[in-house]
DNA sequence: GTAGGGTTAG
């Protein structure tokens, strides 16, 4: 081998940067070794960075464990960042460890390595050993190793929710028994931290909540030492203001970014752009969206995600839409922002049928995806899709994810399988208030009261803070269940013990209650003497109740608080027409009719639909336009004339119309929910349970009739209507008849 | 060394 030949090698690894594949890397190493034998352990540390540099991990570890010890820095520093970017947190770890107990000094290189495996493994105090470290070796006036430590200081004092990596409590157990070791070697560089962070360790964990801001605090506190700032240094602490909610402040320090001559990239604007997505602030995120476009940001996959975001939560589906088909390239979380997109705004079909294309696009879809689509399948009652999905779930190891277990719990609840959603709740490693409060809401809707209230209980023993949406939960279930005294005990809880402001929802749950445990007065007293301006909806609860308990006089004065509120409230006059219309009192009930065709009001059409065969098929009332209109209409006059024999009797006194007794009981035996269970008993087995699902509430006739039905019929039929469910079974219902 | 998407109510 020429001299000529060992000068290029030599050339070769002083300038790393000219080798530019992995190949090229391992025909130089093969090269090193056949003509300069034996290598000297720095060139072996040369080569051994090349390698890490290609994220080599196996070949740089066989390559470091031939150099006799000690081995030269750079060749730890190496190891120490492959196995940062393998994945190998733990290992990073342990080899930072045993260089400095070989006595080899780490530089500004290596930190950064060291706190990313810090952030990666959830360990607070370990990165703040690190930055102890750092300081005592002066390295905290570097710009890479300042930059990892705010970094890692705004991502490990977020609330534990907001963290990362929830999904690997295997990993809290290895860190426990590392940090251990870690701690048993006591470096003389390892001062006290706490003394820059102003806080002791103990004080950190039992205060989640000012610990946020403490590590705000502490984040600011490195940013405002640093001599040298940049773009990056900007992003991190943004970053770390918007993901602890502070929306403002993270605002204020784009401007200041600004003042001081840098330009926000490309992550500065998927950082912010959530702000304008949480503001619904249509006018600031477009502003960004230009921004986006006149940088040439706008190919970017993390801004396309974050608008699409953004344009949805200001209900601008179709600007979604635009922006995912002009994306050049998408991934899984592009699919998930438009399914998202479409979910969050009521779009269920449209959104299960972009997760199938995302499907057939061969994108596997991620633990997010899962619980993006699930709530489409609650929503829908596709009972059989959302089997098929927690089937898939399963094989694709999400089962343990706690957003999608929770989803799933929430998904087999709506549609009506209580038991299957308690065996996915029980079956949980954590549960959160999320998964409890899906859990109770569950149960509630079931009317399931005091299995709702007595999981409530559980869940504030086992420490879970409650929120105002559990309360909403336990209210709805004292509601289903007329438990009047249970509802007030526990609004006064909510208030008093823990602190939640009652809103529209907690109002209209009791309201609700009062209104049809027919304490009308109570409830009507209760509403004027809210707090906040009570809305259309919240009366509307109680017109219904005036409606139950035939209470004109009090429907009267609840209506006009609706109107002087919201005069285009077409559920009230719809309901208030039905309710003289009923009566008899045509004329009133004309009026009211009159005026809502002259405000252009239309009635929402009563829906029932049922899934059969992986399909959902919809009815209306006195539809005919299904293919098998024949067959359901023969089943349907056959199913009534049996349970008349049975002893049903229409009750035609719900009927709103002025016509005759036989267009009446006409008009009960064509409701949708009939001519759904009509299909669902001529297209299922004898025996299967059915499920239907209507957006109204299901009329009185109509639950008379389901109970024979299912006695005669020998079926299990559950019906999900607007609040809740009911399961007939041998001429009974679940909600005895309360509701 | 910095970035995107998620579950419960209405």
């Amino acid at each position: 081998m020429s001299t000529c030949y060992q000068k290029s090698l030599r050339a070769f690894l002083e300038h790393e940067s000219v080798i530019k594949t992995k190949h090229q890397a391992k025909e130089l190493h093969a090269r090193l070794i056949r003509t300069m034998a034996p290598v000297s352990a720095i060139l072996n540390s040369k080569i051994i960075s090349i390698y890490s540099n290609f994220n080599l991990l196996q070949d740089s570890l066989t390559l470091f464990n031939t150099i006799d010890s000690p081995q030269p820095t750079k060749a730890w520093k190496s190891i120490i960042k492959c196995y940062a970017s393998s994945g190998l947190f733990l290992n990073s770890l342990t080899s930072f460890n045993e260089m400095r107990s070989v006595g080899r000094i780490p530089d500004r290189n290596v930190f950064p390595s060291v706190l990313k495996s810090c952030v990666q493994l959830r360990d607070l105090r370990l990165g703040e050993s690190v930055h102890g470290c750092v300081m005592r070796l002066g390295l905290d006036c570097d710009l890479y190793t300042g930059n990892a430590l705010m970094n890692m200081y705004a991502k490990l004092q977020l609330p534990k929710a907001q963290q990362p990596f929830d999904e690997f409590p295997e990993r809290k157990k290895q860190v426990g028994s590392f940090r251990n070791s870690w701690m048993g070697i006591n470096h003389p560089d390892e001062v006290n931290v706490h003394l820059i962070s102003g806080v002791g360790l103990k004080d950190m964990t039992e205060k989640p909540i000012e610990m946020e801001a403490l590590g705000m605090d502490t984040v600011r506190k490195v940013f405002q030492t640093m001599p040298i700032r940049d773009v990056v240094s900007w992003n991190t602490i943004i970053q770390g203001n918007v993901h602890g909610g502070r929306y403002k402040e993270a605002l204020g320090m784009l401007r200041e970014m600004g003042n001081s001559d840098l330009m926000p990239d490309s992550f500065t604007l998927s950082t912010v752009l959530p702000i304008f997505s949480k503001y619904v602030d249509l006018k600031k995120g477009k502003e960004i969206h230009g921004f986006a476009i006149r940088h040439g940001f706008d190919g970017d996959g993390f801004i396309g995600s974050s608008l699409i975001d953004m344009y949805a939560n200001c209900t601008r589906v179709e600007d979604s839409y635009k922006l995912f088909s002009l994306l050049p390239q998408c991934d899984a979380v592009s699919w998930n922002s438009i399914i998202a997109a479409c979910v969050q705004n009521g779009r269920f079909d449209e959104g299960l049928e972009l997760f199938r294309q995302m499907l057939r696009a061969d994108i596997e879809p991620l633990g997010h995806s899962f619980s993006i689509i699930m709530p489409a399948c609650a929503h829908l009652t596709t009972l059989t899709l959302g089997k098929q999905l927690h089937a898939y779930i399963i094989r694709t190891g999400n089962v343990e994810n706690l957003y999608v277990a929770s989803s799933l719990v929430d998904m087999y609840a709506k549609c009506g399988n209580i038991k299957n959603a308690w065996w996915i709740f029980d079956n949980m490693e954590i549960q959160d208030s999320v998964s409890w409060t899906a859990m109770i809401m569950g149960y509630a809707m079931h009317g399931h009261a005091h299995d709702a209230i007595s999981l409530f209980e559980e869940m504030q023993m086992a420490g879970v803070q409650s929120n105002s949406v559990v309360f909403v939960a336990v209210l709805t279930a004292c509601s289903h269940a007329g438990l009047v005294n249970e509802a007030w005990k526990y609004f006064s809880t909510m208030t008093q013990n823990h602190g939640i402001a009652p809103e529209l929802e907690h109002y209209a749950a009791l309201a609700d209650l009062l209104g049809r445990a027919g304490r009308l007065q109570e409830a009507y007293d209760f509403i004027s003497s809210m707090h906040i301006k009570p809305t259309g909806s919240v009366w509307s609860a109680l017109l219904s109740a005036c409606r139950v308990h035939r209470n004109f006089e009090m429907a009267d004065k609840v209506a006009k608080e609706i109107f002087k509120i919201d005069p285009e409230y077409t559920g009230a006059y719809a309901l208030l027409s039905n309710m003289y219309g009923a009566a008899g009192s045509w004329k009133e009930a004309q009026k009211i009719r009159i005026t809502m065709r002259r405000k252009g009001m239309k009635k929402k059409p009563a829906c029932s639909w049922i899934e059969v065969k992986n399909k959902v098929h919809a009815f209306v009332a006195g539809d005919k336009s299904h293919s098998f209109y024949g067959q359901i209409n023969e089943a349907l006059q056959d199913i009534l004339e049996q349970i008349e024999n049975e002893g049903y009797v229409p009750d035609t006194s719900e009927v709103p119309h002025d016509v005759d007794e036989e267009q009446k009981r006409y008009a009960v035996s064509t409701h949708s929910e009939r001519l759904a269970i009509a299909f669902g008993i001529i297209s299922s087995p004898a025996g299967t349970t059915i499920r239907v699902t209507k957006n109204l509430r299901v009329c009185v006739d109509c639950h008379t009739a389901i109970k024979f039905i299912s006695r005669t019929m020998g079926r299990e039929i559950i019906v999900r209507d607007n609040i809740r469910f009911h399961h007939f079974k041998d001429g009974n219902c679940s909600c005895g008849d309360y509701w």
